[in-house]
DNA sequence: TGTACATCAGTGAACGCGCGTTCACTGATGTAC
DNA sequence: TGTACATCAGTGAACGCGCGTTCACTGATGTAC
């Protein structure tokens, strides 16, 4: 954090940042514009051009912090996940995140994105590098290619259909619970999924 | 189809819904506003105020229209599917729409909607219970209510993934394929769920 | 069949708004000598 | 240690824009008698 004085604002990227999360937040998508942010930073509507060339720019570097801290936050719900069970709760963590930062899930999600974002494309690429772990540490017989991508469109269809109110969202623990279901149904007892899934206690 | 003078348009609440529709495929949601719809359906700028409140309105029924069209589109794809594979074949049509129709798909599914519309809120249920329909007949051995979540939400989050780019959807075959996989990985072989899966042939 | 009138579906001007972005600028910082 | 100057990160006025929505209005339609 550099010494700042009122002219020079010392870390305006940051703060844009900061600013442009708050606003998400707050009054969902439609509320992140260049001059919301530059007010809320207290600056001058034309000072975060310093630090993007655009606004597309800005939502992309916002999208990649939010692509980190879900990876941060499905780590933190289980650091390695090795049963169908132990990764039911991460899937319960990804829908939560979800719910609790839904218009940064959006914007991670579901806008038109601009491909050209190398900071975007690489952090969803950390993402999908973590769902292919923990699948491989859960389903050590299978396959770990053919299985990643229903698992995370899974856990990802119930990220969205609860966001939109398509399914009953209204405590933590319902969400929970239908997660945990939704998940064990399809995975648990599958003989073709499962077939070192109790052995692999790590 | 009314015969109209050029003052009384006739229909102007369908021209509306058909020029926002054409608004959203072409530009994206944010191309959708009640001045465009106006323009396009050749009309000032405040008729369509004539037929729809507000622009919040406007977009409930074309989201509304948009289900009804998704149904409609399922149904072709396999009118009555009793096995994995022919489920699988729904699910295709699916994602297909959502890549079809990105735009009005994301204003049916990836937007705050507003929960009032009663008109919106009713397509959602035709939808949810073919579903469970479909899963009814395909997995009769089965408890619907457990699993037309985790099905549901399993093709949701393909055609999600798909659209916004976090999966190969270069060409449609592409596309198609990876979804087959990935339903049939799922259910295909899942002893808890395929019970009666193969003497359904129908 | 003809007329009076209520109703309906449009018009068009106007409101106030916030937006993204450009431009020429200026104040602060730090580096070379 | 002191000065000259390049660089950098801000400012603030201005551009042109399209938006949602309001309002008082007017032209067309259809119904009652």
């Amino acid at each position: 954090m550099a010494r700042t004085s009122a002219y020079h604002h010392g870390d305006l990227r940051a703060a844009c940042l900061r600013a442009a999360r708050e606003l998400l937040e707050e009054d969902g998508s439609a509320a992140l514009s260049m001059r919301a942010v530059a007010r809320r930073a207290g600056v001058s509507p034309t000072a975060p051009y310093r630090h993007f060339p655009d606004r597309r720019t800005l939502v992309s570097a916002v999208a990649a912090e939010g692509y980190r801290e879900l990876a941060g936050h499905l780590a933190a719900a289980h650091p390695s996940p090795s049963t169908p069970g132990e990764l039911a709760a991460v899937a319960v963590a990804y829908v939560r995140f979800a719910l609790d930062h839904p218009a940064l899930f959006r914007a991670m999600f579901a806008e038109a994105c601009d491909p050209e974002s190398e900071e975007r494309v690489s952090a969803t690429e950390v993402l999908a590098d973590y769902v292919r772990d923990v699948i491989r540490r859960a389903f050590p017989g299978a396959d770990p290619e053919a299985l990643w991508t229903p698992v995370w469109a899974l856990v990802h269809g119930l990220a969205f259909l609860h966001l939109d109110g398509k399914l009953d969202a209204s405590t933590p623990d319902v969400v929970a619970a239908q997660v945990r279901a939704a998940v064990l149904a399809l995975l648990a007892e599958s003989p073709a999924l499962s077939r070192g899934s109790d052995a692999g206690g790590r």
